[in-house]
DNA sequence: AACGCCTACATTGTCGACAGTTTAATCGAA
DNA sequence: TTCGATTAAACTGTCGACAATGTAGGCGTT
């Protein structure tokens, strides 16, 4: 049984996930409209449980909402994905910090572990599972730090729609063994519980990633 | 005619401010529940407009909703606040440095008067204008990094539950002039757009509100 | 007396219908 | 032809009613 459909008890909830996915995979456009009563058919609900979906959908930023005209999906831009990265590097950073003090010994060695594994697949060249790889490392370390606010706003809310970029944009890359060491460095910070080097740390493999990123951006026109 | 009553256009919208003030404000006490159908009744609506200030609040972390069971008010522990406050420390440190660099110089002269009309009321005693004083320098330098997701995370979010924690923990003090000299360097460090040391400052000075709150909560225990 | 089951009540989740607003097309006048 | 006003269609906002779920109290059994 999986772990997360348990959670997920009302129509309500299931409708959000699936249109969150779909969203967030762009099987729904960037930048189209939401008609309730038109999604309200396709999803087999009612427009209640469809404007429930686009409230929350609104309130992780993927989607703007106008009153007596409607919802768009966001749009996607290189500056609205600089912005993303900047508050990414924040809040990672202090992420990073926090959970060099609050993780247990025996997180530590389960993200230890991780990164061994993810080690063995890129050298290996199983490349496609680098951004899950990497998806996971990011969660640990934000879940290790043990901060509520800071959790709900990085994985209920911002981690979206960075997925959002990455699909939409086609960022898989070169990055790959370079990103590899900078978590290996964090990890090395944390298990010597040495929170204001994994804080730095952080921010610098965030920021790297978002040059790397602005980089292909300006060799590839989006729009 | 006011700023804000006029992008609350629908029925909803106002409830929802309403029904926001009343929980920061400590009308409706932190822990409580929210039932649907008395609130209906009270604020004189239907249940899908409460339905949806709640959803709104559970947004903003003001209330926590379980499926099938019903919304209750966030309780304030010490806790919470010590991590609220180290994700503002991140959130708006990041903030100063932005804006730094993307405030105009007209918006930082307006930063200084402020600054200035602040320090003569402190002067003449009227520590009543101090918190407003503060809220209204905090807000100024998010909107002046011009970062949409930074603006919305502290703004529609955090800020709120700053507020809650401010008015229910009974916080005014002896900081007033403290504070002051540490918002001086802050736009100091602005003016010269130096963003680097205006992260850094802004960090020190949430970090010594933090310090200075938890010392006073030590003294008088709260449950 | 303590435990579990069952029933009745209260509350939330969902639905379809109506009201109010926006938008677009049509018509008429300059 | 172009601009503006008017009207109709489509959409969102709001409502009351019904369905589904959770909760508490009473009953019987051990």
């Amino acid at each position: 049984m999986n772990i997360v459909a348990e959670t997920l008890v009302t129509n309500a909830d299931r409708t959000y996930v699936q249109l969150r996915s779909d969203i967030v995979e762009g099987i729904i456009p960037a930048g189209s409209k939401l008609s309730e009563t038109e999604l309200s058919t396709k999803y087999d609900v009612s427009r209640a449980v469809i404007r429930e979906a686009i409230n929350r959908l609104t309130a992780c930023h993927l989607v703007e909402r106008k009153a007596n005209v409607g919802a768009r999906v966001v749009e996607l831009t290189p500056q609205g994905l600089i912005e993303l990265y900047q508050v990414r590097e924040a809040l990672e950073g202090m992420a990073a910090r926090l959970a060099a003090l609050h993780m247990s010994d025996t997180e530590i060695s389960a993200l230890q572990t991780l990164l061994n594994n993810h080690f063995d697949e890129v050298k290996n060249g199983e490349s496609y599972y680098q951004e899950a790889g990497d998806v996971d490392f990011h969660y640990r370390i934000v879940q290790g730090s043990k901060n509520k606010h800071l959790i709900a706003v990085l994985i209920d809310g911002i981690y979206h729609l960075v997925r959002m970029y990455r699909v939409q944009f086609g960022m898989t890359g070169p990055r790959v063994t370079t990103a590899f060491d900078e978590h290996r460095h964090i990890v090395k910070a944390i298990t010597n519980r040495d929170g204001e080097l994994a804080e730095i740390l952080m921010r610098r493999h965030i920021l790297y990633s978002k040059n790397s990123i602005e980089r292909k951006l300006q060799q590839v026109p989006l729009r």
